[in-house]
DNA sequence: GACTTTCTACGACGGTCGTAGTAGATTGCG
DNA sequence: CGCAATCTACTACGACCGTCGTAGAAAGTC
């Protein structure tokens, strides 16, 4: 049951953070950045982890350069929003109202979020019947 | 770095959970609950989930009656705190805000949670005075 | 052309996790 | 008491994941 095609590890999501931040990249570019951020892998490692990527079709490589250059084939938007759901399904039984009501009351917002967040809140108000679209 | 003491797996938070909804129970009666959930694993399964998870301090046992009695040393919304905590950080590099608002665009809600929804942002709200926030 | 650097392919290792089997201890029953 | 049921301890195995190393191919340098 359950396809459970098992996710992104940390360290691969790392990596796509990376490519979504600095757009196609190579092995070294992708190295060169993680060492930025304080990351200490090795060349080889990270060239795994975009092989194991691309195994797991969440990234393309194309090698036109001397170098293979990789690119994220799906928008952080996307993986998060996967990420986000199966947490929602985990813990709460697919509800993300209790989340979010739990989200809010533990976190501080800054008076920006919270005037957005009532603008949604707003809107959701009236549309409230908005159809349910499950585009795969 | 980072302690990442390695958090719980699925089939580990399923027990917890069963913990969790159940109160006491012994490996039999996880067994018993998560056959009732459709999950069919053996007995050991259990049992063996159950000593890691005990290894792991997210239970504890006693043994007065014929068998282990197991109970959750850590209550529900601790771990999913925690469990959301990782995840913002991971996603969002710690902030709550844009998570928030993902969900709330993404998800479908009651009349009732946009309700609550409503009353907490305007607690929000005036509780955002003395706002200092400086997100990173 | 020989040497150096860089890249790629492949294999490997240890740890976590889901799963379960086996053997031995404990308890209950007739 | 003797046996069956139940429980516990220990071991195991395969998949995933983070981490690299080595060997060989490709490209650049002098």
């Amino acid at each position: 049951m359950a396809d459970k095609q098992y996710e992104l590890g940390d360290a691969e999501l790392e990596v796509l953070k990376v490519l979504w931040e600095r757009g196609a990249s190579t092995v070294r570019d992708v190295l060169q950045a993680l060492h930025d951020q304080g990351r200490n892998q090795a060349y080889t490692t990270v060239q795994t982890l975009l092989t194991r990527l691309e195994a797991k079709s969440f990234v393309r490589s194309d090698k036109s350069e001397f170098a293979f250059v990789y690119r994220a084939r799906l928008t952080r938007d996307r993986v998060t929003r996967s990420r986000l759901k199966t947490l929602v399904a985990q813990l709460y039984d697919g509800a993300a109202g209790p989340l979010v009501l739990q989200l809010v009351r533990m976190e501080q917002f800054t008076t920006d979020e919270i005037d957005e967040l009532h603008q949604l809140i707003d809107r959701l108000d009236s549309e409230a019947d908005t159809k349910n679209q499950e585009p795969r």
